[in-house]
This record gives C-alpha cells, sequence and structure tokens, in this order.
DNA sequence: ATAATAAATCTCGAATTCGAGATAATTTAA
DNA sequence: TTAAATTATCTCGAATTCGAGATTTATTAT
C-alpha cells in the first residue's frame, strides 16, 4: 500500500486531469465568449435562469466564489441589464439576484448552443463512459472533498 | 444521435468533473501552499527540478502560461533565490532560468511530502480505477483538444 | 430591553493572469 | 548586405479572484 508505484499512478492521474480539463475548459470558455459572457457570469445566469431569483450569498455558495467576487459579478450583470438587484422585504441584510427579461432571453438563445458545445466538446467518450466517468469523478471529488 | 438525453450526460459529466476538479485543487493547492509557494511558481520549479536549466520562454509552453505571466513568476521566484536567471551565450535573445541550490534543497524536501499529499487526495479510487481513468480522460482531453 | 453574536453585503487592496505592444537579437529573403 | 520577418523577453494596463475588514440588519442570550 502507497508504494512508490502507486504514487506515481496518482501523480499521472493528477497531470493527465489537469490537462485534459485544461483542454476543455479552453473549449468551454471560447464558447462562453460567443455570446460576450465570461464564465463565472454565464455560472450565475444560469443558476438564475434555471432556479429563479437568488440571494446573493446563495449564489456564491452555489457557484464557489468569494462574497466579494460575487458582488462584482453582480455589478457587471446588472450593467449590461441581465440581472437586477431586489431587496428583500422580509429581510433586510437580504438582496435578490433576479434575471432580467433581456437576461432570460439571452439564455434562451445561447443556452442550447451552449448545451451543443459541450455535447461536441466531450465527444471523446460515448454515453456509457461518460457515465462511468460520473461515477468515478464523484467518488474522488466526495473523498478529496471530505479530507 | 445528440439527443436531448446525450446532451444531459454531456452536462453532467461537465458539472461534476468542475467539482471534483475544484475539490482535487483545492487540496493540492493547500499542500503547496504549506511549502510557501502557490501552485504556478511550484510548477516551474518542478520543471526545473526535474528537467534541468530552460529557456523562459520554453516554461510558459510546458506548463501553458503566457509569456507576460512567466516573466511575473520568475522575478517571484529570483526574489525568493530559488532560481537564477542566466543569460545564452550561443542567442543572446535567450535567458535560462536555473534552479540555485537552495530551489534544490526545497525540492528535495518537498516533492517527497507532495507526491504523498497528491497520492492522499486522490485515495478515492484504487490503483486500477484510476489506471481506467487515465485512459478515458486522455481521450476526453485529445479529443477537446483537437476541435 | 440590552448586549453580544451572527449573517448578508459591500469596500478595498493584493495577487495572478492575460493580451497588446515595445525592445532587442536573430534569421530569412531580395 | 540590407531590409523584412521572426523570435525571446519584458512592460504595462485590464480583468478576475481573494481575504480582511466595515456596515447594516437580525437573532440570541442575559
Amino acid at each position: 500500500m502507497n508504494s512508490t508505484h502507486e504514487q506515481d499512478v496518482s501523480l499521472k492521474l493528477f497531470v493527465v486531469l489537469s490537462r485534459a480539463v485544461q483542454s476543455i475548459t479552453k473549449r468551454i470558455e471560447e464558447d462562453i465568449k460567443r455570446y460576450g459572457l465570461n464564465p463565472t457570469e454565464f455560472a450565475v445566469l444560469e443558476l438564475l435562469f434555471s432556479k429563479g431569483d437568488q440571494p446573493i450569498q446563495k449564489i456564491g455558495d452555489k457557484i464557489l466564489l468569494a462574497s466579494s467576487s460575487i458582488t462584482y459579478v453582480v455589478d457587471k450583470l446588472e450593467k449590461k441589464q441581465l440581472l437586477v438587484r431586489k431587496p428583500c422585504s422580509k429581510d433586510r441584510r437580504v438582496t435578490y439576484a433576479s434575471i432580467t427579461s433581456e437576461g432570460t432571453e439571452l439564455m434562451n438563445t445561447i443556452f442550447p448552443k451552449h448545451r451543443e458545445a459541450i455535447q461536441q466538446i466531450f465527444g471523446g467518450l460515448d454515453s456509457a463512459e461518460k457515465e462511468t466517468m460520473i461515477e468515478q469523478l464523484k467518488k474522488l471529488g466526495y473523498y478529496a472533498q471530505e479530507l
């Protein structure tokens, strides 16, 4: 257990994982950039689009971003008029981010294209292989998270 | 082919991959931070440690960083006296980055620990599963790179 | 009811990365 | 052999993210 060889395998997996993710990320960023958004903006907008209005802090929890970064991204999306801030009447500490009709319209246009792009980018594996990898990645991810 | 369901599987894989990588990356960054380095600095130092002196531009090619970013990281490592710049006598445009004895000493100390940490972090899978995932990730990565 | 604690958002400055363009050296072509 | 194109490195400013701490509001404990 934990021989040099096992360490080599883990190191190799780390390297291969990093490289693969770098290639994939690059493609996905190219796709998103076509829509005039960066990945973080897209993630926020997608969240509001699919899950409805969210307290600003919840956004940070879901897409794993510091509160100060969320403020920055929400500011940018608000300037682009893709979302608006709405104060919460029940708790005045809370501000909701709410996608606008322009935002919804944009997402209706680009989300299908984005799905298509991801389908393309992940074309290196067939469906069954993807399902297997999903399970293995979950195991890996949960384990690393618990450490 | 390319049904909604297949797109769902790809999207799911993307989400799970992103999450897993985020957890893993966080752990690895914690590990590297313990040594007083950030991931990029570590990558540069590891390259020089294992492959010897490198022209500054080659470093950028290998760890996929823009030339301006390399200048920044090499500056930092030079200030920490972990590497030195050495002009190339054959081609005066070229500057080599060369790990110092302090840098070598540091890497001799921390590299085994780093291997151990990665072994830990990737403990969610056994060796055979890792080998399989390496093959699948290569397929995914090459495919995405070629697009 | 008051004080202490917690929670949500924001401000600010630092760190990191990038892209565009500057500079200097080398190679290629006319 | 000049001129043009290429190559290596660096400078500079913009974009993005973070962490620490400030502010405001809500909750909990005394």
